[in-house]
DNA sequence: TGTAATGTTTACCAATCGGTCAAATTATCG
DNA sequence: CGATAATTTGACCGATTGGTAAACATTACA
């Protein structure tokens, strides 16, 4: 008698490990696609290679494949903004976040589609998830930059705002990757185009930063 | 007998007008949510408070819809940008493109959605245009801001990521509104969230795009 | 007013959807 | 090996999908 997910060994098989990680695998191209309405669990078990039945021996529902990944990926995606350091140089922070933000653009563009398939239907799977943990990391770190400005190391600025930006634009070369190849056309739009971003981005926040000298101050 | 779309009479009724008007209201709501193949013509009907085949009856099949609105939003959509002008200073022209690029995240909201859903799916439906049009757009205002680097205006900078990094920022508060808004927390998710992010933005980009003063130049 | 064109609805279709089931196959281990 | 548990599959289910056909209702206009 066959028990779905391995409830009566406790332990997970060698078996159960590749396959759940080819199913996530497969479930990541088509949900960072389509979102989830707009994917089948048919899509999934062909990019997977594996029958629809057998997807559903794995993880019951559609639903619980969509969680899982988000489970899965969320942590790895906050991981640069975590790294982010309050005893560190202001300026080598702002450019090494950005730095990993947009290697993550690049390197896990289908993370990113993800996550803004999830934010544009409305974050119906993760809603808890943004007002709890990511909140209060964002909270935190936004501390940091307040510090920073207070301590006359960056310009005073918004910190959730300019956080927001970070987020923006970095992962805009993933989300929006179609939209950047055709407008820099087939010249501009090789893998050179994510160094050309982080220099243009570099730029931009760390002279948008800078501490405005006020010639009317002491 | 009923022939679609007014194919007899070539002008369009006072009734077509309006059925259209109200099918492409409900479409934009429904696609811009789920995008185009999460979204089912049931949704679009129950919303537009329609009949299913009376939908049919405008538009002949869901992708006719999902057109019909992408056309009609895509000029309205890039008309800030082509309100860019090079005669113009720079400083304004920048600041006010921003400003408005950001009401229309604020006033359009589903509009920006059904863009963003558009390009996370790969642009299946509008890659013509954005190798075509759009590129022309922005190639003719990259060279803009391109002579106003050359002039000094502003500090040297790629163009192209300039613009990115514009749509990118304010169309955020447009797609990850759900998000924004969770980071913010109640107390700073209210409606004057845009004016904080325009001033923080304003103050970003204006201030990274100083020209620097190089002590050892001439 | 009459009538032809336009607009709307009910009933329906084949295909696809998420998911189940029982039978068949394969791996594990004494 | 044998047997028991784990895995895989084909057949199938009811619900939903995009879309059609035809009857019915309404409008426009001579």
């Amino acid at each position: 008698m066959a028990i779905p997910r391995a409830a009566k060994t406790q332990r997970r098989t060698r078996i159960q490990e590749e396959k759940e990680e080819q199913i996530l695998e497969a479930a990541l191209d088509v949900f960072s696609v389509s979102g989830f309405r707009g994917s089948t669990i048919d899509q999934i078990a062909e990019v997977a290679g594996m029958s629809k039945p057998n997807l559903l021996y794995y993880f019951r529902t559609k639903e619980a494949m969509h969680r899982a990944l988000i489970d899965r990926v969320l942590d790895t995606w906050l991981e640069p903004l975590r790294a982010f350091d309050a005893d560190g140089n202001p300026e080598s922070e702002i450019r090494s976040y950005i730095r990993r933000k947009l290697e993550m653009a690049r390197d896990f563009p289908r993370e990113s589609r993800l996550f803004a398939n999830e934010m544009l239907q409305g974050a119906p799977h993760v809603e808890d998830e943004l007002k709890g943990p990511l909140k209060e990391l964002v909270d935190e770190k936004a501390d940091v930059i307040r510090s920073w400005a207070k301590a006359g190391k960056i310009a005073k600025c918004d910190p959730y705002h300019l956080i927001f930006s970070i987020w923006s634009t970095t992962q805009h070369y993933a989300d929006f990757d179609v939209q950047v190849r055709a407008v820099l056309g087939q010249e501009h739009a090789g893998p050179g185009r994510f160094e050309d971003a982080a220099r243009f981005l570099e730029q931009l926040f760390i002279d948008g930063l800078k501490v405005k000298s006020v010639p009317n101050a002491s």
